[in-house]
DNA sequence: GAGATATAGTTCTATGAGCGAACAAAATGC
DNA sequence: GCATTTTGTTCGCTCATAGAACTATATCTC
């Protein structure tokens, strides 16, 4: 095992600076050389060196001559080619596949949908759904399968990222899976495989605050909580290339029983589930277990006390979690995300109270707490991330290397 | 802001490789150039102009031929030369300053003691009672202030690490204070200041697990509890470069009350001051309170079940707290430290049937949670730890760049 | 409008890092 | 005593970066 993963070679050293100048450009939305000779800390020469093999490979343009700024020569805009590569991800989510086509600036071309019919699907059935999503978004896109350079997944549950081995999944019947392979025998291309809450927080790293911020947590709240974790710019994946369990953290010992068995877990709390299962109490008359989420919030908003304690206990527990992650990593940012989020002004007070009341913060500015919501198709947006990063960090020239 | 701290020049690639040898052949204890030319992945040849280039600036030396195990030329062990460099390192404690002289190896020549007679200390305080046992350690290791080649400082409470500036802390008056300036008036070498957590944390990577695991935590148990984190090899020190606050993450909404006012921490319920506060309640007679913690001790393995009773929910409520952070961390190691874990027999039972069923762990082994008795002296070497990883890290053979 | 000035980007050359290959060193095996 | 094996060094080549001189292209000034 070597020390750290560095850069011994000097080639290596080129496909790092390569590398980096794309990330930079990616980043920036655009940067012009002498950006990137500040930004990357190398010389001018180098910089011109470096470029021209991106504009010859193709991954980058010059933009058509900017409005000049003001005096000497102007500086020619760098950006990301759209075209340079089309990649696709896909999410699995609790009742549908859904598959988007990004370019490689990460436009969403096209999506493709389709509906699971069952709460858990198998693998083959899961190959199969994903067959017809992905059919549906290349043909809305005008693209083939061989035009995919790769391909992201996003699945909850627990995932080994390297193997792309899924250990367990609240959808998928049959674990452990080896979602990689089974995925390889439909393309030919990359395929990157994640958890789900690592999904939102690569995308959040590409399209969202991520460009501003080198440090941010990421807490996705759907039918399970899960916390995506960027540290310089990396995402961070745990020590055993597992996840982080954020949902499974304890809020209160012996607490509300967590579909994993055991007790008091946030999940418990805050999840979509646990709050549909308090909402049995509290909404009138018997409702599509689809809506009663959405009675609920009516109900709470109109002032309905008992429908507004679940949101209010919610919160509060969420409060708590978010405020541990602030005592442990101290980011200046943390993003909530998910599709139910969008109750979120319901929780929001008591959220903030209890972070207020919970986090230490000494002789600098609290933590934000920024709110996304998210649907299906930004899920499989996030998964083409994935599979965009997968193909720009390491060694965007040679990615033959990758395939396989 | 750089994209990623890189290597972009040439010269910062041999700097780069030189600083990977020598860590490697700190990390096991010695190693031939061929274990470097695997453990690097670099060629011979260069390997062997790194190796000259160290053995020049005298910090490692060739053993005096070791005993051949086969067939072939003897492979010639390279190991740290003990007599490079030597570092101080000082540990504020609760009632003491403690320092520690260091040689480059790691190994602890000397070590100097005072009482610091008040619960907190002053910024002059401090700096007096530094010199005074750095004076005495000095002395007993036979150097003088010009051969301390880097100094590093524990500190409990919250430090800014760039900076050297101590926020507050439970034992220093006056907070915030510039400690690195402070320092830097005595002694004219690079001066390193940490959160105490870290010292431990740093030690355990130079002496104790970090040499066989890559990823681990270390939590520490004292008058405040701590957590160190290693990931990849390296601390990390929190987003905004203060420590983790682990300490003061809630165990329990509106628990027990926490010196730092707030609730439910779970410093409250497992440092010493929680626990000799229970204790006032089982230890019968007046007992003075440096004593309360042993005698509540004896009583407990005694059978006494009052006393047993705060130690089980000690363990309680440490092993919730450490369940959480496998479910964040998922490390294969948890570190625990302290001077009065040589309790821990009291406590172990109870953290690990709570971690046992409060933690998910999918298809793999459990973390192993292993225990390890810190003295003050333990401390002191952590701190020295501190200097020597500054001295080592980035750029060994020119140590110019980092005085000031 | 022409030259001065400022900024962006390129080209050329020197330096130096790492690698591969040939070579030297130092042991064992037969 | 010579082949074999393993370790470490030296030499020549390639390639990446930096610095400096240079080119390109704008605005400013008079």
């Amino acid at each position: 095992m070597s020390t750290t993963r560095g850069i011994a070679d000097s080639a290596d050293l080129r496909a790092s600076n390569v590398a980096r100048a794309l990330s930079e450009i990616r980043r920036k939305g655009g940067a012009a050389r002498v950006d990137l000779v500040e930004a990357l800390e190398l010389s001018p020469a180098t910089v011109s060196a470096v470029i021209s093999e991106l504009l010859e490979a193709d991954l980058i343009i010059e933009a058509p001559a900017t409005a000049a700024a003001g005096r000497g020569r102007p500086r020619i805009q760098l950006s990301l080619n759209p075209k340079a590569r089309f990649v696709a991800g896909a999410k699995l989510g609790d009742d549908k596949v859904t598959v988007a086509i990004l370019d490689f600036c990460g436009e969403v071309l096209s999506t493709g949908e389709i509906g699971t019919d069952a709460p858990t699907v198998d693998a083959s059935t899961l190959l199969t759904k994903i067959d017809i999503a992905l059919k549906r978004a290349l043909d809305g896109a005008g693209l083939k399968d061989k035009d995919i350079a790769a391909f992201g997944l996003g699945v909850p549950g627990f995932i080994e990222i390297e193997s792309g081995l899924c250990l367990w999944s609240p959808v998928l019947s049959g674990a452990p899976i080896d979602l990689r392979s089974l995925l390889a025998r439909r393309l030919s291309c990359p395929i990157f495989v994640d958890n789900d809450a690592n999904l939102a927080t690569m995308a959040e790293l590409w399209f969202g605050y991520g460009r501003d911020e080198r440090d941010f947590l990421v807490v996705t709240v759907e039918n399970g909580v899960g916390l995506g974790i960027v540290l310089d710019n990396r995402l961070f994946r745990g020590a055993r290339g597992l996840g982080a369990e954020f949902g499974h953290t304890k809020v209160q010992i012996d607490g509300a029983l967590c579909r994993c068995g055991q007790r008091g877990c946030l999940e418990a709390y805050v999840s979509d589930y646990a709050i549909a299962r308090e909402a049995g109490l509290a909404v009138e008359g018997s409702v599509r277990p689809d809506e009663i989420l959405d009675r609920l919030a009516e109900q709470a908003k109109a002032g309905h006390d008992v429908s507004a304690s679940i949101y209010r206990r919610a919160g509060r527990m969420l409060g708590l979690g978010l405020a541990n992650l602030l005592n442990i990593f101290d980011p200046p940012l943390i993003v909530l995300a998910g599709e139910h989020i969008q109750n979120h002004e319901l929780l929001a007070e008591e959220i903030e109270r209890t972070i207020a009341a919970n986090s230490l913060s000494v002789n600098r500015p609290a933590a934000r707490v920024a709110v996304h919501r998210w649907g299906s198709q930004l899920w499989a947006r996030g998964a083409g991330a994935l599979a965009l990063d997968g193909l720009m960090s390491r060694t965007p020239l040679d990615q033959e290397e990758l395939a396989g």
